[in-house]
DNA sequence: CGTATCCTTGAACCATGTCAAGCAATGTGG
DNA sequence: CCACATTGCTTGACATGGTTCAAGGATACG
């Protein structure tokens, strides 16, 4: 399950997701010191990279793949938080807050991901004021939107919230030439994320496809009417 | 409504809150820097301190009094994010992220408040890393709360919801010594942080005072059995 | 090829929202 | 300080969105 890779082509100065990520404030010495203190690995499906309530004792870069990343609830209910992709950082949270992961991370396809100690992240804070502003800027902007979906759950219905994080699927995993989505969710973890049924969660995309506003093949969802979701998300229509 | 007071009872060496704040980490030059720079403001119920989408050149640090923050949602409603009251620092969200404020900052009750601009914060994340670590951390609580209460309103019931919240509000604002909440809130705005009816409130609120858990003398409440409102917020009653 | 997981549909139930109406408390201006 | 207006509180009746349960079919996987 849990593999390290070879080095060769993990090499971060090389590292074709770096512009995404936050250590793009970082210098070329910086970046080597990450490269020579990371450890890659590559992560098969359903593999668990650590549990609510471990200790984290670093960070993950996501190089490739999807993670999937749940609390649990109430009678071990699975609620996804979500999903980290190439360039994504997580763990950060539970380093920089010193407390026990909040979450599980879970690798939804299959993933390369490399470690970076947490004493390397602080060394990093501590030496670049603009690294340091980075990594403020991501957990302010999470914060942003944690805020507002949690105004969204308890404002919308299931079936505008349904919209609404179709087209953020949209918006972070892109679509492809066929406008299909580019993530491949059970119905169930589409009812993890918005905290409803997975049978409300099955009526409602039916509704949709009736609608065509959406068409159905298996687990992939192509947009249709991406105008229609807009409204229906906003209560406008 | 917005009157600067005088300076001489707000020196930051001297203000009693400051070892609340995540100032506390500064020198006492950093702390001579805040306290030359900011302006303490002292405002009136219901005073507006900035409106969701307003551009933020700075964050407040509140010294006495609380705030309300809320987004404004889907027509027009209201829905609450947090109080802060002494010691509580608001506005860092915006300035750290680079977005226009995502709520609305409104006096609860009345307040002192101090206005530290934008460019000091910056400036002492720049040169002081311990400083940059606590801002940092706090964020990153922050981002557990706000996803912990984004399970919550996925997987509990109204009922659970207002438990839990009764119980959030004891530990951050205390009870005093006959048991009640200190802070009053009208039943709208309870309803507007659980997000759910003015009437549900009003209706789980009398179950509770009939199942003797609390006791309600106008809009405060008095928490008679924690036990069983922990309980009902963890679904094991 | 059999087992596990996932998907789908129908039916019944219930928690919660909505609407309406009246009362209480609070605030404001003359 | 009173009268009026506004805001907040309460209750009942009703509508309904959404959950839960059950059962069967489809699909994926070892």
């Amino acid at each position: 399950m849990k593999r390290k890779s070879n080095a060769k082509s993990n090499a971060c100065t090389e590292c074709n997701v770096n512009n995404l990520t936050i250590f793009n404030k970082l210098t070329i010495d910086e970046i080597n010191y990450i490269n020579f203190e990371k450890t890659c690995y590559q992560y098969k499906k359903n593999t668990i990279l650590y549990n609510e309530g471990n200790r984290i004792s670093g960070c993950y870069c996501v190089h490739d793949g999807i993670i999937k990343l749940y609390k649990t609830g109430i009678e071990g209910r699975e609620h996804i938080i979500r999903f980290a992709k190439a360039g994504d950082l997580i763990g950060y949270r539970s380093l920089f807050s010193g407390e026990l992961a909040c979450h599980s991370a879970k690798v939804l396809e299959d993933a390369t991901v490399c470690f970076i100690p947490g004493e390397v992240m602080f060394n990093l804070v501590e030496q670049n004021s603009k690294f340091a502003l980075e990594i403020l800027r991501l957990a302010c902007h999470e914060l942003d939107v944690a805020n507002s979906f949690i105004r969204d759950m308890a404002q919308k219905t299931v079936k505008e919230r349904l919209a609404e994080i179709l087209l953020i699927l949209k918006d972070d995993f892109g679509i492809d030439e066929n406008n299909y989505i580019k993530i491949n969710l059970t119905r169930e973890d589409l009812a993890n994320i918005i905290g409803t049924a997975t049978e409300s969660v099955i009526r409602l995309l039916g509704e949709f496809k009736d609608q065509n506003i959406i068409d159905i093949e298996g687990r992939k969802i192509k947009l249709l009417d991406i105008n229609s979701l807009q409204k229906i998300s906003e209560k406008s229509a």
